[in-house]
DNA sequence: TCAAATT
């Protein structure tokens, strides 16, 4: 299929212009007013070739629908826009001078967290007019950037008013990271008719070896893939270039749960459930250790570099039953928040976690004693130094804790179900497990007593004995000590779980204590 | 080597 002239003149020659920021007016007038474009298929832009086509008109039909508040009523083949990249703190009043100025407005909504309402920067706009969308489009898609946004706003079709295009949609792995948008739209340009071509980049520019290509049917990106994919092997790549369907969202979100594991070494086979079998239930618990270990991090990490904003909202806003919680006052007394994080985006991070612990229940159905009674025995008290780090940590076993020692099972229990029986406390003195159950732990947070060292590691199993050294001369922990299980496989567990457990700076090692009697070779 | 976001 051959392709417009147009289309060749849109080489990344030069290098990316800075984005021309938007002064305090949103609105664009006089001189400065968008400059008026011929209706496009492509839209030139900094690491973007975006064609979107708009959805035909409805055959014919001329009929209107009128919007229930305002009373406007918009043409039936109207065009539904997502625009991204708003700043979060601009509501519906303060855009909607910036789109009027394209035609009258139908309905704009900005888009929020379902549950905590937080603004997630972007919002749906449809006009009165399918003209009007085109020329929003046009005038603004990648050609604007808001007030502090690094990248420039997104105006165009919503994912409903097509198929969302994620059939289409591919991703190309094992580029060189000299191949420009230009050189992958070259590539694929051959098996159909390109809508959308990314390469992936950081913050720097530079790319990440990999790109989006998005097909307008299927088919054609079916045959890109058979004919592309380990085609052929890009200079400097490591192995051969890789052309497959992109992630679904579900993919992508399993995928930064993944990542997550990666980044703070949890692994809890509950959690670890949903890469099998995915639900909504087993995502709550992901996100919400996810947000225990944010947390836990709070001194150290920017949590909104360690995770998307969303994500962070998303965490508060299920309790472990992966309800919303209904109350969003901390009813626990567990802990306070933490005191040292102070960005405007962060409290509602932690208050919800705090929260959402409020969603265990206090008595089991079985009759045994409160969870709580658990993991909230012999907590350290902090309240003498300053809430920070050890104040976040608390939280952070706190909820590890929770997890495992409500679901220590390597299934899911279903919701209404009876849960497992958390293991038992058999409180004790120095005894020693069987060989293969006892762990030696070190780098232990110098506030770790042995109960709070039992603690941690209850979730895995029944801890017949915990024991932090101390140093005699000034009664303070040598960061390490031993636990003993009844039996190997919690011990095991307990290993996979927690060595390389990230606490500030430092991470736990995990491993089986060595028999007094293993005499070493030499 | 899988985006920032799609009610």
């Amino acid at each position: 299929m051959a392709r417009s002239t147009q289309t060749e003149t849109r080489s990344q020659q030069h290098p990316p212009q800075p984005h021309h920021l938007v002064p305090t007016s949103l609105v664009f007038s006089g001189p400065g007013a968008p400059p008026t474009q011929p209706p496009l298929l492509l839209i030139p832009h900094q690491h973007q070739y975006a064609q979107i086509p708009f959805p035909k008109p409805m055959n014919g039909s001329e009929s209107i629908s009128i919007h229930p508040e305002n009373g406007t009523m918009k043409d039936q083949d109207a065009i539904k826009l997502f625009i991204g990249q708003i700043p979060r703190n601009l509501e519906e009043k303060d855009l909607k001078p910036l789109f009027e100025q394209f035609g009258k407005i139908h309905e704009l909504t900005v888009l929020k967290d379902r549950y905590t309402g937080m603004h997630k920067g972007c919002a749906f706009l449809t006009y009165c007019a399918r003209e009007s969308a085109i020329k929003a489009q046009n005038a603004l898609h990648e050609q604007k950037t808001l007030p502090g946004m690094t990248r420039p706003i997104q105006v165009k079709p919503a994912d409903s008013e097509s198929r969302g295009g994620r059939d289409r949609k591919l991703f190309v792995g094992m580029l060189n990271k000299q191949q420009t948008e230009e050189d992958v739209y070259r590539l694929f340009e051959p098996y159909g008719v390109i809508e959308e071509c990314t390469v992936l980049r950081g913050p720097d520019g530079n790319s990440k070896g990999c790109a989006f290509v998005k097909y307008s049917t299927h088919a054609e990106a079916q045959s890109a893939i058979s004919a592309l994919h380990g085609s052929q092997t890009m200079p400097g790549a490591s192995s051969s270039l890789v052309v497959k369907f992109a992630d679904t969202d579900k993919e992508r979100t399993i995928r930064r749960m993944q990542q997550m594991v990666g980044q703070f070494g949890i692994f809890n086979p509950a959690v670890a459930l949903p890469f099998g079998t995915y639900s909504t239930y087993a995502h709550a618990l992901m996100q919400q250790q996810a947000a225990i270990m944010a947390a836990s991090h709070g001194s150290y990490l920017t949590p909104s570099v360690a995770f998307p904003a969303t994500q962070i909202h998303q965490m508060g806003a299920l309790n472990i039953n992966g309800l919303p919680p209904t109350p969003m006052t901390p009813v626990s007394g567990l802990s306070s928040p933490p005191a040292n994080i102070t960005t405007s985006a962060v409290p509602s991070i932690v208050t919800p976690i705090v929260n959402s612990f409020t969603g265990i229940p206090h008595h089991q159905p079985n009759g045994h004693p409160a969870v709580e009674a658990v993991y909230t025995n012999g907590l350290p008290t902090y309240s003498t130094h300053s809430p920070t780090a050890a104040d976040t940590l608390q939280q952070a076993f706190t909820g590890v804790q929770q997890y495992t020692a409500i679901y220590p099972a390597t299934t899911l229990t279903p919701i209404g179900q009876t849960l497992p029986q958390p293991p038992q406390v058999i409180q004790q003195q120095q005894r020693e497990g069987p060989e293969g159950c006892n762990l030696f732990i070190y780098h232990l947070p110098q506030e770790f007593g042995d109960n709070e060292l039992m603690q941690m590691f209850l979730p895995f199993g029944t801890v017949i004995s915990s024991k932090v050294f101390m140093d005699r001369a000034t009664n303070q922990s040598k960061c390490f000590g031993f636990v003993s299980f009844d039996n190997p496989a919690s011990a095991q567990a307990a290993i996979q779980a927690m060595n390389g457990f990230q606490i500030g700076m430092k991470r736990l090692k995990v491993q089986l204590k060595r028999p007094k009697d293993a005499s070493r070779p030499y």
